[in-house]
DNA sequence: ATGCGTTATGCAAATATTCCATAACGAACT
DNA sequence: AGTTCGTTATGGAATATTTGCATAACGCAT
């Protein structure tokens, strides 16, 4: 028996961005591409396209600068919008994992039920 | 823009217990009757079975007892286990919310991003 | 021109979820 | 003893959602 925790940001009763979404980030901007981000997260690029779309769409703000054909074919880097978005989520987000954990094992760790 | 959190509880990593499924035996414990209680929770009967019998399957433990037939059709009660089941999931989420609300206005309370 | 590794998307396929329809039940009432 | 009523119980169809395949476009370097 686990305990499991989820985060997110809805606008207008749709999700915007959570822990799947943070690690998207967090994986372009150590790879300047969205097609090497997805593979590392183990998610499609589709699916990260998809992400990525419906978060500027929701959130109206540009989050990532794409760079199509070239060289290395192209590439994809987080705008300052996106760095500080994310840095505000990441401190949203610390420590409430770890309250939870605590407070699970506290309750449940019983034998009987 | 709004902060939404979700707490629940697998096994196997399979969903076992979360808010919806609270909420659902809170009102079969009200109600007497599995039916009424989805109804009053806004999910059909038939989602409402589904979810008892998944948590039982996967407890390993009877929560409701049923009664087919009768004058007024049968019902529907929580075991004692459920009871206690439900007690300490009540007092896990506790107050888990009010911390994230109260984060998220701390660090998202601003006009820019 | 050609090749390369990206971004970009439509759409099909697979999965998951929801809901419709119907059976069975049994106490009370006629 | 049959009828009624509001339940529980479930299969399976219908719908919705998610995933992923296939392919186009891009533009620099060779």
């Amino acid at each position: 028996m686990e305990i499991r925790s989820k985060l997110w940001i809805e606008i207008d009763g749709k999700p915007v961005f959570g822990r799947g979404r943070r690690f998207l980030l967090e994986a372009i901007d150590k790879y300047g591409s969205i097609n090497q981000a997805a593979k590392e997260i183990n998610i499609s690029y589709r699916k990260a396209w998809g992400y990525i779309k419906a978060m500027e769409e929701r959130l109206g703000i540009k989050l990532i600068e794409r760079q199509t054909g070239g060289r290395h074919g192209g590439g994809a880097t987080l705008t300052q919008d996106a760095r500080n978005f994310l840095k505000k989520y990441e401190a949203l987000e610390k420590g409430i994992q770890g309250l939870v954990d605590e407070r699970f094992i506290q309750i449940f760790n019983t034998k009987e039920l």
